[in-house]
DNA sequence: TGCTGTGAAGTGCTTCACAGCG
DNA sequence: CGCTGTGAAGCACTTCACAGCA
């Protein structure tokens, strides 16, 4: 059913791949209230979108509907975890253990769903040895051997903003290729690594602008 | 300088503003290293954008640029932040003071810009009046009366999913339009209210695809 | 001369509309 | 008959290329 061509020839928007972490989310609560099948047009509504975005943005990985009836909701979870590579277990590690970096290990623990933290880092010595979460934090010069170690592949940085490039430098001379970053910092990165930016205030400026626009009646 | 007719009359791509979030970041290190002026090249690079973008970004808000020179570091920050309307106070409320809410809490307290939370709020009784970072834990159904008090514009939901929903219907019904949503649950909101969500999941997503799309060389 | 601001061209994503299958 | 899967059309954002100003 998933053929491997399929994958391997097309280009994938991006903006896809970010919408099926909401496909999942919803279908999954679907899963939960015992929902076995459902079309394109509830699903979409569920998710926000169209449901002519729902059904192109599936048929990029397979056929996995039935004409007729709609999509199968476990089946069609399943397909899309495969398909992104969700299913399997990815080893993390974090560095910077501040206010940010514990609230991550914190949240991160109680909801791993594959996406594991196997060990965090500070470059602070009095933090060095300290336990956070039941995890011991160990000095940044460490990161390359426990990455080697332990296979890791994905780093976050949970840094203040003028470390955040040291620590993606200690997390690239590691091998490590995929980049969390929140700290609120541009990262200078070679093209091959991988860098997802999370900015909670960029949401919180798009309100801000929207609230203004939506309000600007009286100018 | 800032026509009003310019923002009035034009239709500004929501790409432009989550892009303007990043050029503030960079134009404010730029600022801290005492750089005076920059023109739209370097600016670009350090943005990770082309610089034509950026030209046409700030175009859409004025002409704040020098032709020959480039732009004016500080004025500039300050033009994109009066366009964004980021340059006053933002008073926000939080509802749902569990792990991911603490986090919150702590974290935007440390780094406010004008985002400010000025209460919380959870449904357990046995979290009430307990005092986290400052601030008391009120009910939920005390929403409306501080919203009102303080002229509450922004809600944050830090809720577990199955009770994102009804922290929403409880900023709703307080009058709130703008929610910044942490939690994993898409919401049923009416047209008038924007919701922002914020997922690391999808950026966690999005890095583990792209690793896989990379190695697949080997298939 | 150097860099901005901007129409025009190009690109990529979204939506439409319907053929095709269960 | 209903809903999927998909080429074609439409739309929005990005990039180009250069006129115009400091």
């Amino acid at each position: 059913m998933l053929d491997p061509n399929t994958l391997k020839n097309k280009h994938i928007p991006p903006a896809t791949i970010k919408r099926l972490s909401t496909y999942v989310q919803v279908l999954e609560d679907l899963a939960r209230d015992n929902i076995k099948v459902i079309s394109s047009v509830p699903l979409a509504e569920a998710c926000g979108v169209q449901s002519s975005q729902i059904r192109k943005d599936l048929a990029y990985f397979g056929e996995f509907g039935i004409r007729g009836v709609g999509y199968h909701v476990k089946s069609l979870i399943q397909a899309i975890t495969s398909a992104l590579g969700i299913d399997r277990e990815w080893p993390m590690i974090l560095v910077g253990v501040g206010n940010l970096g514990r609230a991550m290990i914190n949240h991160l623990s109680a909801n791993a769903q594959g996406f594991v933290i196997k060990a965090i880092f500070d470059c602070d010595p009095f933090k060095i040895g300290e336990k956070v979460h039941g995890f011991e934090v160990y000095p940044t010069q460490e990161i390359k051997h426990i990455v080697d170690a332990l296979g890791i592949v994905i780093g976050i940085i949970t840094t203040p903003p003028e470390r955040a490039q040291r620590a993606a430098q200690f997390l690239i001379d590691a091998g490590i290729t995929s980049i969390l970053n929140f700290a609120k910092a541009r990262l200078k990165v070679p093209e091959t690594v991988q860098v997802e930016y999370v900015d909670f205030f960029r949401h919180m400026y798009a309100l801000a602008f929207k609230h203004i626009q939506a309000g600007r009646h009286d100018l």
